[in-house]
DNA sequence: GTCTTTCTTGACACCTTCTTTATAGGAAAT
DNA sequence: ATTTCCTATAAAGAAGGTGTCAAGAAAGAC
């Protein structure tokens, strides 16, 4: 069936990680595993999941706070699992961000199920491959960009901040959203590094890289690609 | 809170919509009820609700059935309501097409719960949740406020203000819930803050600013964002 | 190993935004 | 008319964010 799908277990109890693992591998989910709340937000940016299975009950962190470190800069589905039933605990993991809330015991075929609700809607937010805007098109198979049919030589880095900043065009994105889907690793809280490669962006893609056209910095808060209707 | 989202209920028995109807509208949805699945798909061709709540137990057709009809050609947010909690009927709905399966006896706040959740992808499938006011259209996804089409440029603070004032459009807000909401904790007992960015705000989006149209002062206490209906 | 490309880091000038002070206007009450 | 309270606007210094250059480190190609 479904292929090559990461999912991110987090959750302190080795049984249910051996169930989960069990369970989703059968049906050829791909699964990565950690123990308690800080690991699962770093490998949430380094391991790029398509969904995570969050449980509440973690040791050193409290399950909404995890929601909510990983919503600032990723919309990857989380489907909470709480041997908690109360309907507050719910209400808080729900809008801090979460897409579900499962309650232990469950049957796997629900939570498979709901799996895959959740998969619907991560994949309906993907765009077509080639990005349009003004002269720039940036061709997300083919990993190329041009501007004005000429083609453009960028480094894996430019590329990958030009990628996600096309993906989200008319958006801004956030320094941190920026820094976790580049660099994916939770210690950089460095905007240096973004201001570095913005302006090398620039002197490749802008017409006049002092007057920037397409790459607009949102002062204070990020930057963002330009659509132009 | 919310506004002027529309939601359909779409259940034979009287006193669960009666329930769903105070309920719902005392958070400030707009009800539309049927009675059973035909007119529930008929009514969601026509009234297109921004979500539905579709009760499984109809007279004349099964839920599921419903739910592919409405798919066949909709991609609103369907929640599942059943009295039924056998896995195979969630199974089967969710994979349908439903959003979410709540069983009966469900808690209110959980259900609002899930709901601000359907309705979160909702919009952002959508691509833009934009609220529009006269010539005003702010974007709070794209983070960009656009008067009469052309692009505003406001600062981090300036912009919080105008989304707080948009996100309660028509209502009146305090000083203390704008110093709140903008500030964070209500340290600052000053008002002085706000009068300058309003002042700030009203000339970058008042056509006239000493006669301001859209940000209306209430004397005493606050401001509010002019609804045009 | 050497060469080349790319990444990281620091320094500094410059620009935007925030905060604060100052001043004036308007409405209601006395 | 005067006082008082609330509001509107300008402006300037402080604080913090941004753009650029450049040099050394790291990684990859040959």
């Amino acid at each position: 069936m479904e292929k090559g799908i990461r999912v991110l277990v987090i959750d302190d109890e080795p049984p249910i990680r051996r169930l989960l693992k069990v369970s989703l591998s059968a049906y050829g989910y791909e699964i990565d595993e950690c123990h308690n709340g800080k690991d699962g937000i770093n490998r949430t940016a380094v391991f790029k999941p398509d969904l995570i299975l969050l449980d509440l009950g973690l040791p050193d962190m409290d399950g909404k706070a995890v929601v909510e470190i990983i919503r600032e800069w990723s919309k990857v589905p989380i489907i909470i699992l709480s041997a908690r039933d109360q309907e507050n605990e719910k209400i808080a993991a729900l809008d801090a961000g979460a897409d579900d809330y499962v309650t232990k015991p469950f049957g796997m075929g629900e939570l498979l199920a709901r799996l895959r609700v959740a998969l619907r809607h991560g994949i309906t937010n993907e765009g077509s491959s080639v990005i349009i805007c003004g002269d720039l098109a940036i061709d997300l198979i083919a990993r190329s960009v041009t501007c004005g049919g000429k083609e453009i030589k960028l480094t894996p880095t430019e590329y990958e901040i030009l990628k996600v900043l096309a993906q989200n065009i008319g958006r801004v994105l956030t320094h941190k959203q920026l820094l976790k889907s580049v660099w994916g690793t939770a210690y950089h809280e460095d905007t240096h590094y973004i201001r570095v490669y913005i302006g090398q962006l620039r002197r490749k893609v802008e017409p006049n890289p002092s007057q920037p056209k397409y790459i607009i910095t949102e002062s204070g808060v990020g930057y963002r690609l330009m659509s132009d209707k």
